[in-house]
DNA sequence: TGCAAACCGTTATCAAGCTTATTATACCTT
DNA sequence: AAGGTATAATAAGCTTGATAACGGTTTGCA
């Protein structure tokens, strides 16, 4: 059912037979807990997210352009490009597509002829709410048999993190 | 001194012209703490791995690349992507960058003539040991100010979560 | 034995990030 | 008023992810 990175239906194999081959190996522990967790994660909501709402045509990265348009409608490009905490240019490409399937619309700012104001349309109202749904779902899924509390350490470390890499990131 | 994803150098500017442009606004909270947590500490994560790493011209998603090999050298390339849990095609050109440089080597396997072996160099073998160290210098950054007993159990959550993910992912 | 199914790697195509550079406009300082 | 600097959006080009589709190989089973 789950599309799952790869056509391939599980499997586990488990390689036992490669073992002949391998040469000697070095041990190095590296986080022990192998493979980098954040991206993981990240990677692995993302693709859930993309498969709950392919049938809306929407990824999640273009569903949180909506979702800060709904809240702030008409922002220009950069002040989305700063509450996304992306590049300009990531911004500009996620508008694009957006305004090709009717989502959102470019209007000239007519305060500044450098600028664009992006406003949702009531199609994008509309999937915000299928959205919202939708996280709830994702985020239902990966709680599952956590402790409520545990969570909400989790939640207060994350945020406190993305804001120790962030200063870190600009810190010149 | 950092890229942080954009050439301007923070401002914080705070949008008081343009709220004379936006229009009504709906008020829909969606996870309350705005953004996806996740994105954000992968993306920020790498960003900073990589400009870390940028004298080596090596990339974080390369890196882990060389640490499995280190670690098992003379994996396929199939078992590399179950690793590293990608789909095979972005192992396939992963390791196209690598051989290119010299981290890694492809050998026919003598018993699959369909199977690549994939064996990390010498070069790959330094660089890793590097590797190793600019990721503790960003975990040492990432969780400044947070209580080790909180880090623990951010790190089983997190365990936990991508668990979640991936048996909903399987599960058909 | 023979053949269908599964599997390995690759190509092609797309999305979403990034950096760097370009154009047009706005602002600021003298 | 003029000049330089800063900002807004975009273009070009790269990496890392994903799917889909394809040839070549292996395997399982009837």
């Amino acid at each position: 059912m789950f599309p799952g990175k790869n056509p391939k239906e599980e499997k586990r194999v488990g390689s036992a037979v490669s073992d002949a081959v391998k040469e000697k190996t070095v041990t190095l522990s590296l986080g022990e807990d192998d493979n980098p967790l954040y991206q993981d994660i990240a990677r692995f909501r993302a693709i859930m997210f993309d498969y709950f709402l392919k049938p809306h045509d929407m990824t999640m990265s273009q569903g949180w352009v909506l979702v800060h348009l709904v809240r702030e409608n008409g922002l220009r490009q950069s002040e989305l490009a700063e509450r996304l905490e992306v590049a300009t240019v990531t911004t500009s490409k996620l508008i694009d597509r957006l305004e090709a399937r009717g989502y959102v619309e470019r209007r000239p700012d007519p305060g500044d002829r450098r600028s664009n104001r992006v406003f949702a349309t009531e199609q994008a109202k509309a999937i915000v709410k299928i959205m919202t749904k939708t996280i709830g779902n994702l985020d239902k899924i990966a709680n599952q048999g956590i402790d409520p509390a545990d969570l909400e350490t989790n939640r207060r470390v994350l945020a406190k993190m993305r804001q120790n890499l962030r200063d870190a990131m600009v810190s010149r």
